[in-house]
DNA sequence: CGATAATAGATGCAAATGCATTTAATAGCG
DNA sequence: CGCTATTAAATGCATTTGCATCTATTATCG
């Protein structure tokens, strides 16, 4: 817990000091660039990012804002919407990317050779 | 950070059904408990929970609005506080714990060996 | 088919968080 | 000593979160 807390923080500050939005972005962003056609449904989001529900929503709204994304009707199911990621979106998390990559590199991938981080992720993985 | 998520969703989720306050405020109470004298400095407890100064701020409002703190003058500097547990606090803490541990086991002690536990903790320790 | 239940997503309102700044007091330095 | 810088903690305001509920639509089952 104290770990995450102090990583996800330097991260955070790390992307601030770049001038970009926070990691919740781009972890919807980064689901939407490596789904098929750059588009998911916000329940799918919703699964990936474990994002709750309102939250999610609500963070579409602004990321709708910004042109990031947009919501299309979804035909098969009138409940539904389709999330589009606009250009605009795919460049703002190649620009994220950039900033995030480095500082993955720098507070984690720096301290752990990979079979160490192997182990990690082995091990986290019972939680999931 | 997925397994974090997810544990401390079920964790926080447990002590919500027993009707008890969010972990926050055990953190704080705990730091308290195991302190020399129940009490410690707001600065003192910021450190050790990696509260955002702000935010620990509003916590103690919220603990000492619940009778579970209260602050009181540190003599030796006009500008500090002591923050007090107080019988309350000290109650509640206990009967948190008894869930907190139990949601502990349930979720974490129960998935992982003592060893796997602590090549965990010796990799993670890495980051504090 | 029609009524009821379930699901996807949005939203009003209260509470918590983040940010910048304030207040009050002490430290440091010429 | 007096002035400026620093520190501890609190707070006003905007944003975000959590909770409960709502709306719209589809599924289920007699």
């Amino acid at each position: 817990m104290r770990a995450r807390e102090r990583l996800l923080g330097a991260i955070e500050a790390d992307l601030k000091v770049a001038g970009m939005p926070p990691l919740a972005w781009y972890d919807v962003l980064w689901e939407l660039a490596r789904s098929q056609d750059g588009k998911l449904r916000p329940y799918e989001i919703e699964e990936r990012t474990l994002l709750a529900q309102y939250n999610l929503s609500r963070l579409l709204d602004r990321l709708e804002r910004e042109g990031l994304v947009r919501r299309e009707v979804f035909a098969e199911d009138g409940r539904g919407r389709w999330v589009v990621m606009s250009d605009a979106g795919r460049k703002l998390r190649e620009r994220m990317w950039i900033v995030y990559a480095k500082s993955i590199e720098t507070h984690i991938g720096s301290k752990l050779a990979e079979n160490e981080a192997k182990t990690i992720a082995g091990l986290l993985d019972r939680f999931l």
